[in-house]
DNA sequence: TCTGGGGTCCTAGGACCC
DNA sequence: TCTGGGGTCCTAGGACCC
């Protein structure tokens, strides 16, 4: 599904959320570059441009892989607003390939609004200043309402039936009438058009509230058993990344459904389990969403879907315990940490629970995914002069085979004692 | 005739964001 | 053949408490 276009893959006509088999054609004809979503690669890069503008500007809020928020209140003293930017960019570019764009305003609103002007128009290099601006309104007025940040389809379609279609004429909109069908938030966002900020700059890195994992499957399928290793194996990822962050869920949610967009029979429904005591072990965790799968699943559906859901988080430090619980929690912690320690030094998947699934047929396809250039050695990316050597391995190293080699490897034993060596040296004690 | 005032927690639904 | 994944905030209503 298209999730992301260049400006030359909008220019020839690709479309936003279409399936990729509906727009073969197109591809075809412009020869258009396709990739599989590669999130461990973003998020490398992500991290680089963040760590870029933190030298310019420690006040800093990321606020999504490719966002952040720079305060540069006080800046002004020294420097020229636009002449810095246009120099964040700069060496943006310079020391991570990636081309940004900036925009500046009193407000968070009208800083993404600047943002657009600046991405679009050559001429303002990536850089667009709204303070002081004489031509602010101007540009207030071509700004169209579906455009402004905070304002998504259904509030586009009030507002356009109300006869307000750019954003100037929404912040000049009527206070009790935005709040009446738009909440607080529309009426932040008003007044954050009016140059009043209402949205502060959040630095601290909140943790989440809710962990989702889940995934379409490669394949539909009715197979009870696929679908029991995909609850497993999305539950380990949640778990996995609730345990980063230091966090204990009391409520998982299960769901599943079949594929909407065919005329097969339709199901879906999701269960919440409420955890007896705060939990952040995996095992225990997946003994619940299994129990309850059971409850949900129904014979004889094509299933397209499923997934799990961690809420009412809380730190782990601050876990409310229970007299008559019958887990030792502190073994339970003990495997868990060895469980993490071994993935992060050995790689993502060396040891992982076989409920989860081994072959996983059920596996999203990623056929055009990129190599992970920056994060993984297999996969560095390889500079030759004059001709390419040959070489057995191919570069683009597809996951399957790189855990084919691995576990078909002749020296088992050499591989067993690897795994012992690791275990003896990040935990000593023998008993475990 | 006339029936208070101030809270919490939970759920579901709706809007939005990237 | 084939249609994404992961989040946040607000509101309203029901049930309950003192």
């Amino acid at each position: 599904m298209v999730i992301a276009r260049s400006a030359e893959a909008k220019e020839v006509g690709i479309p936003m959320g279409e399936p990729l088999f509906k727009i073969k054609p197109l591809v075809k004809k412009f020869n258009v570059q396709v990739l599989s979503s590669n999130y461990t690669l973003y998020g490398d890069m992500s991290h680089r441009v963040m760590t870029t503008l933190e030298h310019f500007c420690p006040d800093i809020e990321i606020y999504s892989i490719d966002e952040a928020f720079l305060n540069l209140h006080g800046f002004e003293r020294r420097h020229d607003l636009t002449d810095y930017c246009i120099n964040i960019r700069k060496t943006v570019l310079q020391w991570t390939g990636i081309p940004v764009s900036v925009g500046i305003a009193n407000t968070k609103t009208l800083a993404k609004l600047a943002n657009r002007y600046a991405k679009r128009n050559k001429e303002h290099a990536g850089v667009m200043n709204l303070i002081d601006n004489p031509d602010k309104e101007k540009y207030m007025k071509a700004t169209l309402v579906e455009d402004i940040w905070g304002v998504g389809r259904q509030y586009t379609k009030l507002l356009t039936k109300n006869g307000i279609t750019n954003a100037y004429e929404f912040s000049q909109a009527n206070d009790k009438w935005i709040r009446k069908h738009m909440t607080v938030m529309g009426l932040r966002t008003a007044f954050e058009l009016r140059d009043i900020p209402c949205i502060s700059i959040d630095y601290s890195h909140p943790s989440k509230k809710a962990i989702i994992s889940s995934r379409s499957f490669g394949k539909v399928t009715s197979n009870k058993q696929d679908i029991k290793e995909g609850v497993a194996y999305f539950t380990t990822i949640a778990a996995e990344k609730m345990r980063k962050q230091k966090s204990a869920a009391t409520l998982l949610t299960v769901f599943l459904r079949t594929n909407p967009f065919k005329d097969s029979p339709q199901y879906h429904n999701g269960v919440l389990c409420k955890l007896p005591v705060p939990t952040d072990s995996t095992s225990e965790l997946i003994t619940y969403a299994e129990k309850g799968l059971e409850q949900i699943f129904r014979e004889g559906y094509l299933y397209h879907k499923v997934g799990i859901m961690l809420t009412g988080l809380v730190h782990t430090d601050r876990t409310q315990i229970s007299m008559f619980d019958p887990e030792d929690r502190v073994k339970m912690a003990t495997v868990t940490d060895l469980f993490d320690k071994i993935n992060k030094e050995m790689g993502a998947r060396t040891i992982f629970y076989a409920a989860s699934g081994i072959h996983r047929p059920w596996k999203t396809q990623a056929n055009l995914k990129s190599p992970k250039f920056t994060t993984s050695w297999n996969e560095l990316l390889e500079v030759f002069a004059g001709e390419k050597p040959d070489r057995k391995e191919d570069q683009t190293l597809d996951l399957d085979e790189i855990e084919g080699e691995y576990f078909d490897s002749d020296d088992n034993d050499e591989y067993d004692d690897t795994i012992k060596d690791i275990v003896t040296h990040l935990n000593p004690d023998p008993e475990i």
